[in-house]
DNA sequence: CCGAATCCGCAGCGATACTG
DNA sequence: CAGTATCGCTGCGGATTCGG
């Protein structure tokens, strides 16, 4: 082991700055609504109009009542959606989206066309890995 | 309690059918990938331009090399990322966009856009939400 | 320099039961 | 019907250590 090798590099050069970007670029704001199991189902859900709790329960098969409720309270607090009580005696809250919430939803709608366009080259691509690579994630 | 009211509803008849839209919708694929926190950075960063390991770290302020690790082999098992392996002797690797990613990226960059131009409307919706709602969420 | 392996806290989410 | 409260599990992700 008299080889003396310190883990020196050629210095690539590649020495980038800050962030991701330019600033702070609040991606990740976005991303974590869109991050959970959730809100974005309601979201395209509500894209088709005026829904209540329980049509949404039903239009998002897997999802519990917890769940609904913390998603559409959280949607609600970022003004994407809005929320209506009707004090009738079943109680009837609707839930709409707001112009935000829409702008998003288009958005959203967006990448879920991608997803769609690419999902078989996802899948072949991940069953070629695990092929190749099996034991690994 | 003679008082039945059996928790009918005058029927909305809002009968949805399936999951979210017509079919399965893969958005959960794309968004299982976009959901975790470090996935859109290191893409985001990829669009630059070729990075090796530690380029990328650095340039992900906040990510652990572990982290970093794991996102990277995700990102190479589905497609959207290629891997170069030089095995010199200190080793270096070298990450680049596929094509598949590249559209990725393009897509997640126009949902950067949306965050950024309202941010600042969902930090007020924020703000008021939790002055009137104190103690929520 | 690049990465694997281990340990561990903590948030997300589901299941269940209860209220108005 | 719409919502709250409590519990328990699971997996992400951070810190750290070891290896080529």
């Amino acid at each position: 082991m008299t080889d003396v090798r310190t883990w020196a590099l050629p210095a690539t050069g590649a020495d980038e700055h800050g962030p991701c970007g330019d600033e702070d670029c609040g991606i990740r704001d976005v991303l974590d609504r869109l991050g959970d199991r959730w809100s974005v189902l309601v979201l395209v859900e509500l894209t088709k109009g005026v829904r209540r709790f329980g049509a949404l329960k039903a239009a998002v098969p897997g999802i519990s009542q917890r769940m609904l409720t913390v998603t559409t309270k959280r949607l609600v607090r970022d003004g994407l959606v809005e929320r209506t009580v009707y004090p009738t005696i079943p109680p009837q809250t609707d839930y709409r989206l707001t112009p935000t919430g829409e702008s998003l939803a288009r958005a959203v709608a967006d990448l879920a066309d991608w997803s769609r366009r690419h999902k078989e080259v996802i899948a072949l691509a991940r069953a070629r890995f695990d092929r190749d690579h099996p034991g690994e994630l």
